[in-house]
DNA sequence: GCTGAAAGTGAAAACCGTTTTCATTAGACG
DNA sequence: CGTCTAATGAAAACGGTTTTCACTTTCAGC
């Protein structure tokens, strides 16, 4: 599911550039996940593939994947975001509130609201971002309430900057 | 239009805490703009009327004015962020591509969408971040085509950090 | 299989936006 | 005014990301 590794391989050759231990360790852990990751988890995640990684060539091919249109951004609340695997070239991210655990979504029929925001405010809409929120089909099921699963920070934070 | 300024300094006094010439000035630069501003940007407009006004404050003062619900955040396409002031409690940002104003947008039935994100995911949805782009009234009469002030940074960064 | 040109890598340093610290200033309220 | 406390700003600290650079690895072409 996520991406398509095959296809990334197939992507970062077509550019001329290079298939590393290093970049297939990254792919494979960002592929993975189902759950969004900040570039830490990514480093640590690649690092148990790839036990001489280093964070910097995470970064590199971090962006490399987002300029192939492998990763997707997740934003949260507080405008930091996290990264998920994309499965499609336009999809949304619903993001389970209790867990983190991200889904793709690509049904957007988005008409509506364009036309309703076109009469609101008279601009020509050509693009649109959009991230839904609620909780997962496991998370339903085990209640409604708040957050199960510690291991996800609820305030989307690639990490937790300074103590305050 | 946007931010009640008036509104603004209620809800710091009702919160026991003081108006200052450093928040007024903030709090102006802020109100005054229809285009996404960093807190750089925010800091060099406020500081026109209080030119003794620190970075800090304005940091300080943006957090408060989060709290208060006086801000939106935009997220750009690389996940940086900027901030622009927000008219209602619920409400998107419509971006124009080419100058980079935002006008708020509230009528947003996102039922449709909604019921087909839950069909395809199995997600109990409970929320929605949306933001969409396209071209402002101005931008659109002007031509179809690209930037033309560019005083707006289309990468959506709060500011340019490294050369590259 | 070699070989060599060019891409890739990692440790350390630099960068830079944001946050913390702390001594000083200035609102609010009587 | 006077007091009490929130607020401020300069400087330092912080920390995620990017750059640098000497070294290694990939892979197309023998
Ligand atoms: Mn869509
Ligand atoms: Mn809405
Ligand atoms: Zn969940
Ligand atoms: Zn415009």
């Amino acid at each position: 599911m996520a991406v398509s590794v095959d296809d990334v391989f197939s992507q970062i050759t077509a550019r001329g550039l290079r298939v590393t231990r290093q970049r297939r360790a990254v792919v494979a852990a960002v592929a993975d996940s189902s759950v969004c990751l900040s570039p830490l988890e990514v480093f640590e995640a690649a690092r148990r593939d790839c036990p001489d990684l280093g964070l910097t060539t995470v970064y590199r091919t971090l962006e490399l994947l987002g300029e192939i249109g492998a990763l997707r951004r997740v934003h949260g609340a507080d405008g930091c975001e996290r990264l998920v695997p994309a499965g499609s070239t336009h999809g949304h991210a619903v993001v389970c509130d209790s867990c983190g655990r991200v889904t793709e979504f690509t049904e957007c029929d988005m008409g509506d609201v364009v036309r309703a925001a076109t009469r609101e405010t008279g601009y020509r809409i050509t693009g649109h971002f959009l991230q839904l929120s609620g909780l997962c089909v496991d998370c339903a099921a085990q209640g409604d309430g708040g957050a199960r699963t510690p291991a996800a920070r609820p305030d989307g934070r690639w990490n937790e900057k300074g103590s305050r």
